[in-house]
DNA sequence: ACAGATATCCAAAGCGCTTTGGGAGGTTTC
DNA sequence: GAAACCTCCCAAAGCGCTTTGGATATCTGT
């Protein structure tokens, strides 16, 4: 019993227009008949049609997303959590996604082919490198869209949602050095992603401040699996001069450091500090690791839901949104980080 | 320069009626005419407006996916690689997702909404469990759907695409009977999943017809990670009579299974023999191991474009494919299995 | 009490496409 | 040569919503 706008304002007697004027939140409608408009919906459960508002609208309530499929990222389980709190919102407000895989070198013929096919209101881009070109491509594509993370160089003037990765990781180093930590290394994701590029500046800040020189034998990069967390801190636990504290980039990472740590017969806290950056997974709680962890911590989920938002907000042009957020990450001091040994 | 379907009537002088059927291919268009469009709409750049379509077919163009939030699955790396293939088949026919979280205990009233909107054709379903409730709800909601696996118990008329689990880890185990091997571990995803249960079914079965016994200390269930992998092979390991050859759900298991092998001092395929169930994961090849996997193989990117092809196919009602699919999955075997140790 | 506001509501015109119901002209059929 | 068919095309009626451009009625202030 699906009714339609015409079937409600009839049985209304009213008019389609006063129907939809009191739906979409209109003022020239008596508040007492928006007052039985809306308890008429609700007896009758209608709901209007996404095809038709579309038509009269022009706005396809829905939002394009590319997705990479080459690399491993696709699979990642950072990009599930992000895609979750994306969805989230998405739903909310009744919107689509318009998921379009494409190989890295086809992302420019496939943003065109979105923003031509009519079918996205706006688009969302994520995974920034440095001198990313994807940013230019959208801009001229005079589509809307928002961006998780920021590039480095090129074009400053661009929506994004960001946390402060330098700023959190100058903290975490700031708080090692404090401890006493001399050879601070870094577990860091790929190096061709701006989030990593900016961590590897933060660690280094800090320890130029306090005098220090960063040793790049102790950065390591790699797809943000545990796998990669365990070699890259064995391959750290065997240089002859080890380090006495890391930087994980996240915490999948810091599963596989940890693991390697155990092995080599060393304790968390005492023998080697570590510090991971938390993206708030919901599977993998640092206070849940045998030696709970310190974190710089923000929740991955948090910033999809915020993008959807804005993302949504803009179409609909509602609700006001500062262009560019920079949110800051918590550092959440637990057991995993402790004096230099020997001191 | 958008031109829509009036302009384009009238550029080439004929009714919008034409050119709408010269476009969808109907029959009752002269070949020249045909032909006269399809230039003028390469030419033009002419793409029919979507929503305009929906409205007046009352197909949406969109299947509906409603995607578990609340464990650690829809981070999970098979999940997204899944995604992919059914991403990938979709975009070619212009087809949308509409992706719904849900908690678990809110699937249902999550189901009902997406029906009740109409603004999805078809429903997907995966990870089945036993007894499957959800099958039964799209059922009654008469909505088009297709399973991605089957459920155990229930309903049994219902679409699906599947591959044969027991069989696959039958032949599996098999062979590993064939090499000597008597005692035959399983590090198996979840144990409420139906994969899980059919192939621990199919290890079974080949026990009983070599005589056998499944002894159940040699079966562990979890979420496929790495990690877990880890955990359970270790803990095999331990045992005082350990198993001499083992199953893996997963080619993710495999690889910390494989770890805790090496850590122990063991030779995969002389002391211990191992098979993984390989999803042909891009970054997880199984002949790139430190030893080359043997595998019951079976894509799963392949198995989401399949099913993305017949909901397309189903809701545009055109193409015929079988109602229920089980695809066998390949046994490959490379190094990792060897006849039994001390024989 | 009357011109000008103000508050409510409505009829009708699209939005861009598909589809129904013909209809003109040329071919067959008997 | 008339009746019966095809073949190919068209006009117009929707699909279900939003929005424009009034109407009508009720208030204002003077």
């Amino acid at each position: 019993m699906a009714v339609n706008l015409k079937q409600l304002a009839e049985l209304l007697g009213l008019s389609q227009t006063t129907v939809s004027r009191a739906l979409n939140g209109y003022p020239e409608v008596n508040a007492h008949t928006r007052r039985r408009v809306l308890e008429a919906v609700r007896a009758t459960g209608y709901r209007p049609n996404r095809a038709a508002q579309r038509l009269a609208t022009g706005k396809a309530r829905s939002i394009g997303l590319v997705m990479p499929i080459a690399s491993g990222i696709d699979s990642d389980i950072h990009f599930g959590e992000f895609l979750a709190g994306l969805a989230e919102e998405a739903v909310k407000h009744d919107f689509h996604f318009v998921i379009n895989p494409s190989a890295p070198d086809d992302e420019e013929a496939t943003f065109r082919r979105l923003a031509a096919s009519g079918n996205v209101d706006a688009v969302f881009l994520a995974y920034m490198r440095a001198n990313d070109p994807r940013i230019s491509i959208l801009k001229s594509l005079s589509i809307p869209f928002v961006v998780h993370g920021r590039s480095i160089g090129g074009p400053r003037d661009y929506p994004f949602v960001d946390i402060d990765n330098t700023r959190a990781f100058y903290d975490a180093t700031k708080l090692l050095l404090q401890l006493g930590h001399q050879r601070i290394a870094l577990i860091n994701g790929p190096d061709y992603l701006a989030f990593s590029i900016r961590r590897r500046k933060g660690l280094m800040r800090a320890l130029d401040e306090w005098g220090l020189r960063l040793d790049d034998s102790l950065v390591q990069y790699s797809e943000m699996t545990d796998e990669h967390g365990y070699r890259s801190m064995q391959r750290f636990l065997q240089q002859p001069d080890a380090p006495t504290a890391v930087l994980c980039s996240s915490t999948v990472l810091a599963l596989g450091a940890v693991r390697a740590i155990n092995q080599a017969g060393l304790v968390i806290g005492r023998d080697i500090s570590l510090i991971a950056h938390d993206d708030v997974l919901p599977m993998l709680k640092p206070e849940n690791f045998s030696v709970p962890l310190t974190t710089t911590r923000s929740s991955l989920r948090a910033a999809g839901a915020r993008i959807a938002a804005r993302l949504i907000g803009g179409i609909l042009e509602q609700g006001d949104y500062p262009e560019q957020e920079l949110w800051p990450a918590e550092l959440i001091v637990r057991a995993s980080t402790g004096a230099t040994p020997g001191r």
